[in-house]
DNA sequence: ACCAAAAGTTAGACGATGCTAACAATCTGT
DNA sequence: ACAGATTGTTAGCATCGTCTAACTTTTGGT
């Protein structure tokens, strides 16, 4: 036991809730961190139909900065769980599924960086930090981020 | 190939960008997802430490939404990596570097949770929320927030 | 002081995400 | 059309983070 008790205070905010909550919580994080490379890789394969006519490897590996052969086990993953299709040595599609998440996923993050240009941060962290907080963000949240964009 | 090149339009914002530079934000961010776990538990040790005196298992397992042998291997690279010291069948103490990073955890929570609930947040949602956003918040981005919540 | 309950640990499995090394297929320039 | 470069795949490994099952230690009530 032994408490001091003294120190900093605290925070209140955030402690005093019952731990189910916080459990919660954590459990939700560790979903979104579950579907977080999914959607990373679900909206660049979007993005590289997009503007490059196709989707390779290659160029997923250069943009997501990891190996080819860590691409080749993703992709398969995302296969299996019905996002993309794809056929040994050709370039990669997206399902009807993997599209409408892509979609979402750019929605997403547009909103998200909008958001932190608007806040007036530098493109360059924007682009970072969005990275990491479009696939944190709630529904309600994103609502009052755009709704921030749209009267700043 | 066969590019279809028609419909929502490139973002722009997002996507003229070098692959290089993008491969670097995700490299960060996959920093960021190592270090979240670490942050959650050294965060939540202090908080018990402060509150009840002494750091369980038990109650970071419930108060985390996970087992008590995942909390137990966690600690143990914790310790390894020199954020705590236990001993068997122990409460848990930080060490020094783990008090602090506690601390500038607690702070960035803090300042993201008060941010979420300026902008108008019901506090549930912005609880769970900075729990995910604070780990990809950039200094740059923590200040804007502070700011934010300063003048709001 | 003992025994049951609570807490903690250990062992072992599994999936996700990363890597390197080695091999196979495709593409390209002459 | 073929050789070399590029791209893609496969195999094998490591670490993390999660679990269940089984065991051990500590604690608390009578």
């Amino acid at each position: 036991m032994t408490q001091p008790e003294t120190e900093t205070q605290v925070p209140a905010l955030t402690e005093n809730r019952p731990a189910d909550t916080r459990a919660e919580a954590f459990q939700g994080v560790r979903a979104a961190r579950r579907s977080e490379l999914a959607e990373d890789y679900v909206e660049l394969i979007a993005e590289l139909i997009q503007i490059q006519g196709e989707a390779r490897p290659v160029d997923i590996a250069s943009r997501m900065g990891v190996t080819a052969p860590t691409v080749a086990k993703t992709l398969d993953r995302l296969a299996r769980d019905g996002l993309i299709t794809r056929a040994k040595y050709r370039s990669i599609f997206l399902t009807d599924e993997g599209r409408a998440l892509a979609k979402e996923c750019r929605h997403r993050h547009e909103i998200v960086l909008r958001f932190l240009l608007g806040l007036g941060l530098d493109p360059e962290t924007a682009e970072r930090d969005a990275e990491g907080i479009e696939h944190y963000v709630s529904e309600r949240t994103l609502e009052l981020f755009a709704a921030f964009v749209a009267r700043s």
